[in-house]
DNA sequence: GTCTTGACGTTTA
DNA sequence: CTAAACGCCAAGA
């Protein structure tokens, strides 16, 4: 086993779940970190989309904090950018806050069926 | 090499 | 109810 695919499976597994993340929908950090067998460990989700930048066809805006709070839109290249792409997939954004996240929020635990 | 910060979340006071 | 501390792991200084 090489050392520099082991370092990169954490990241990879948030990369992926990011991607299977349906239009219109969001998820929160916790949620994946909980996916990936990490529920207290919501932080290395936050790194790895901090990684995403240097991956096309990580739709990042999709993932928000657990209460649907833009919190890493300061992140992007253009700030707004993260609201403006949310409201373009049919998502209201009030506040830098997602509105009525509980609806849209998508959950890979439960999405996906896990067990 | 150590220390601090960081796209978070849960638990305890 | 709000406020603060802890845990998790990685990267930058």
């Amino acid at each position: 086993m090489k050392l520099s695919e082991k370092n990169k499976d954490f990241f990879e597994m948030v990369f992926q779940v990011v991607q299977l993340i349906p239009p219109g929908r969001v998820t929160s950090y916790g949620a994946i970190a909980r996916y990936l067998g990490s529920p207290q460990s919501s932080r290395m989700v936050g790194w790895a989309m901090h990684a995403s930048h240097q991956v096309p066809g990580i739709p990042a805006h999709r993932v928000v904090n657990r209460i649907g709070l833009l919190t890493g839109r300061i992140h992007f290249d253009p700030p707004e950018m993260m609201e403006k792409r949310l409201q373009q997939e049919g998502i209201s954004v009030k506040n830098d806050a997602v509105v009525d996240f509980k609806k849209i929020f998508w959950d890979p635990n439960v999405e996906l069926e896990i067990k």
